[in-house]
DNA sequence: TCCACTCACACTTTTGAAAAGA
DNA sequence: ATCTTTTCAAAAGTGTGAGTGG
């Protein structure tokens, strides 16, 4: 309806690739003579509902779903060759944002970036095939507000805006991402405020009319007794908010409501009600962002004018050690020398970088990390070498792999699948951690922004690492 | 006083084990 | 004995509103 099927972005690695790989990659150019791999985003229209009042995600200390939540569609990949797919969570700015009179507002400069998570998909690694054959959903993704989360949750700060990135490694396995090539897709109407409570009621019945889990807030719903058992301040928030909802019920069709909000803000908040309970439906014509958001969305934000490009990066990235200090700590699973080093140089990022070096190096011969150069290429196909968990330990200093996934190190991440699994989830210390990056991270990260990101934001973009800078 | 945040709550869907049936 | 379907209780996910603390 909104030709939103279509939201895809066809990569083309040769040319998206616009620098030499550093030295100490081993893929040439031939890896990225692997085909066009393109990603959609499912629901498009939903996203984009919620996209033009201004998508906000709860956040909670125990972790929350996002809602709506991601789901992708791969095709264009190597049919035999494994993947990996994560996700993780970019700061659209450097600001954190207020509500205030209806709209979203700087609130000043952003928090120091919570450590950096990223989000493993339960299935991988997996053939190109599994990718291909099915959506491909991240349901059981969780954000949180506790930097201290032992759930291997991704942690944000409230009150700022995020969106997510997705990553398509082809590696049989964990370790072989360290010299793979890493395609970076992000999708701008994915991007959300992460708040603790909703500020903004039409995203609250937004979700109520999306989420089967909300279903007991709908105005239709069978929780009468709840609705009305509350002081009269309630109910007569309650009264408003139905009015809200059936006034949508009425327009029930989302590509109207769509169509009518999408023109962005039109400058009408100064006649809003100042209480957030107090809409109107004809307000949903107005954008949340305001001024800032129409400047960003030219100058330095994902989110262009043609909502329908889908950004993509690509990035040739050594692979994470992927540790984090007190991630160690709190599994107690042997903190490699290199994870003490990192954890006692915190606060240096190039020292750690220096630090990580020798392990690149002492990989086996047999570390599909040597191959991998024709790994990567076309010819993939066949037999998989999957190395043994074994050849690593010692090496890396990562824990065994779980069971059932025999490929797949433990590298101390953590799974959907179960919190004490550390599978689902690469980890690191954020960037606001550690100091400007590294010549050669910025080197990858430049190239990374340059793919759809205005240079206007890639001071900021750029500087929030796929994984942490030490782990190079 | 304001505001971001937490918590208990009622309600919902999802999940998985046990029971029933073919 | 095996497999499939159904049932049901527990677990998990959801927004709400009162309360808390800076």
């Amino acid at each position: 309806m909104f030709g939103y099927n279509e939201s895809y972005f066809l990569l083309d690695l040769k040319s998206n690739f616009s620098g030499p790989p550093p030295s100490s990659m081993a893929a040439g150019p031939d890896a990225y003579l692997q085909g066009n791999i393109r990603m959609t985003l499912e629901d498009p229209e939903l996203w984009k509902t919620f996209h033009e009042i201004g998508t906000e995600m709860i956040i909670t200390k125990p972790g929350r779903r996002m809602f709506p939540h991601c789901k992708i569609n791969l095709s264009g990949l190597i049919p035999c060759a494994k993947y990996i797919l994560l996700v993780d969570m970019v700061p659209e700015d450097g600001f954190r944002y207020k509500w205030n009179k209806e709209k979203w507002e700087v609130a000043g400069k952003a928090e120091p970036q919570p450590p950096c998570r990223t989000y493993l998909h339960p299935d991988s690694p997996a053939p190109g095939s599994h990718w291909m054959k099915q959506s491909i959903s991240f349901l059981k993704l969780k954000l949180t507000n506790n930097t201290l989360d032992q759930h291997g949750h991704i942690i944000l700060h409230s009150m700022h805006r995020y969106h997510p990135r997705f990553h398509i490694v082809q590696a049989d396995d964990l370790f072989s991402v360290r010299w793979s090539v890493f395609q970076t897709f992000t999708f701008p109407e994915t991007s959300f405020t992460a708040v603790t409570a909703y500020q903004n009621t039409k995203i609250t019945k937004l979700k109520i009319d999306h989420n089967p889990f909300a279903k007991g807030f709908r105005d239709e719903g069978t929780n009468k007794k709840r609705r009305s058992s509350k002081n009269p301040a309630c109910l007569d928030k309650r009264t408003k908010m139905s009015d809200i909802l059936k006034k949508d019920s009425e327009e029930d069709s989302p590509p109207d409501f769509c169509q009518s909000s999408f023109d962005g803000y039109d400058g009408e908040e100064g006649d809003l009600p100042k209480r957030k309970d107090d809409e109107s439906v004809k307000e949903e014509r107005y954008s949340p962002w305001g001024a800032e958001r129409e400047q960003n969305a030219r100058t330095d934000s994902p989110a262009g004018a043609d909502t329908r490009d889908v950004y993509s990066t690509e990035q040739l990235v050594p692979a994470p050690a992927s540790y984090q200090p007190y991630r160690f700590h709190e599994y107690g699973k042997s903190p490699s020398p290199s994870s003490s080093i990192g954890s006692s140089n915190s606060g240096s990022g190039r020292s750690s970088f220096e630090s990580r070096v020798p392990d690149v190096a002492t990989v086996p011969d047999h570390d599909s990390s040597k191959p991998r150069t024709q790994e990567i290429g076309p010819s993939n196909c066949g037999p998989q070498h999957l190395p043994g968990a074994q050849d690593y330990t010692g090496v890396l200093n990562m824990t065994m792999a779980q069971a059932g996934k025999p490929g797949v190190i433990g590298h101390h991440i953590y799974s959907p699948y179960g919190a004490e699994q550390p599978l689902g989830q690469w980890s690191g210390p954020g960037p606001a951690q550690y100091p400007p990056p590294h010549h050669l991270t910025a080197d990858y990260t430049t190239q990374a922004v340059h793919h759809g990101y205005h240079h206007g934001n890639v001071a900021e973009w750029s500087q929030y690492p796929l994984f942490s800078y030490s782990c190079w």
